[in-house]
DNA sequence: GAGTGGTCTAGACCACCAC
DNA sequence: TGGTGGTCTAGACCACTCT
């Protein structure tokens, strides 16, 4: 297949090189996983010195298409997402806490799940926790941090943010919150549950956030941030949490009421 | 400031550089909207290559933190964010369509929303669309192209699908959807909507995406398949949307039930 | 015209992987 | 050991913006 660079074009090189090689990845001339011509390769194919080739690479990794790997070569990107359902976690009637929900979740996707507890303890709300919950930056409040992986790979890492004066004396501050999670305890605690609201925000991740959640070039990220409100209106928990862009699909379920 | 890398580390210089920038950036001694330093500075400051320095500002824009304007310079990102409330768009009580809903939201944001009607128009399913509503590939279907804008700046893309014997001869085939939008409409065509589901996705954007969205580099795009279901479980309409990542939060409400 | 970022070259040395 | 990608250099020419 005669590939070539046309250098009277007003198009930079490196992004019809780029664009060659995205078109073989769509049309499946080049199948998720297959190896990528090398870098030597290239240069000989399109006559372009080193540098443009490795511009080019470049771009399709930050469109998240390609990976590369030291020492082995170039690779398209292929990895299955795992969807979350929202109304699962959330109606009472069929309620599935954290954990559970996602183990069934990453289960119907084909992968095995499992969870980390990586802190649970007392600490102080800072500002934005603050915010979060309605109370005063400084106020005691529970923290419980886990990481979510599938197929021994973290996923997800959510931090969950409690006022102390509901944690206080229930299973919530163990590291196994008991039968039903969290929103469990909560509601016996004499904090019955209304509704809970979620944003969702997309974005870059940071280098933190690339090692934990060993996120590959060109993947974003999900930020969910979830508030429990109970029916007087407080806010009773937080959760923050920040997902791998590229394993989830977010399921909503919305009534036409 | 004396910034400074450090060679004998076993961190690249460019990701070094990067770091002090990003430091800098987050820290707020660099707010939103001001100069970087240009190239010409930073190789002198710490000392290295010019394409060393250009690797360290490649990395801050995958990240989504900076932008580059030719012949003009490098300046840290700043955009707000738009709320999307979902509830509001689909809980029949405060209904508003798509059109009403983000020009309301919008002006919540302190932005200047306004809305392209790009193509209306009959067409036939493909197998994407058909697996949405339920048809088969070949069927007749509306097609309702439109663009949504926030200062003039597109930031939205949405395409809608509703199978042809539910759009006939109705105002959905004509640009403007009359009062209530789509869904009232669909409604009044003897198909009452019991519920809303919505798939979230997030992913880079294809060459095209930046191009139609005018997004910057290291901005993601959320990716959202909305399905209208009547009564009868049917799907009625099937609601296809590129969002620039960087300019929405999706807020969703759920009750505990 | 001076200053900026965008593209491209040709070469060097290194770290990692597979055989 | 040979091939791969990762880092870095020093230079060139171009296109764009501002004044």
């Amino acid at each position: 297949m005669p590939r070539q660079v046309d250098p009277t074009s007003d198009r930079p090189a490196f992004k019809q090189i780029a664009d060659i090689l995205r078109q073989e990845i769509q049309s499946g001339a080049l199948a998720p996983g297959a190896r990528l011509p090398s870098e030597r390769e290239l240069i000989d194919d399109f006559g372009s010195a080193r540098g443009t080739v490795r511009q080019a690479i470049a771009l399709l990794k930050s469109e998240g298409l390609v990976v590369t790997e030291h020492g082995r070569g170039g690779f398209v990107r292929a990895r299955p997402p795992v969807r979350r359902l929202a109304s699962n976690r959330f109606a009472r009637s069929q309620r599935k806490a954290g954990r559970a929900a996602f183990l069934a979740e990453a289960e119907a996707a084909g992968a095995k799940p499992s969870v980390d507890s990586l802190h649970v303890a007392k600490g102080e709300a800072d500002e934005r926790v603050a915010g979060w919950l309605g109370v005063s930056p400084g106020d005691p409040v529970l923290i419980r941090q886990r990481r979510y992986l599938l197929d021994e790979q973290p996923v997800e890492f959510a931090t969950s943010y409690v006022p102390w004066d509901i944690a206080e004396g229930t299973q919530m501050t163990e590291e196994d919150t008991g039968p039903g999670g969290i929103y469990a305890r909560i509601e016996e605690h004499a904090h019955p549950l209304k509704r809970f609201s979620e944003d969702v925000r997309s974005r870059m991740p940071t280098p933190d956030e690339v090692k934990t959640l060993r996120l590959g070039p060109g993947v974003p990220v999900f930020v969910l941030l979830r508030q429990a409100h109970d029916t007087k209106g407080r806010v009773v928990e937080a959760c923050d949490t920040v997902m791998a862009g590229d394993r989830f699909v977010l399921s909503y379920e919305l009534p036409a009421k």
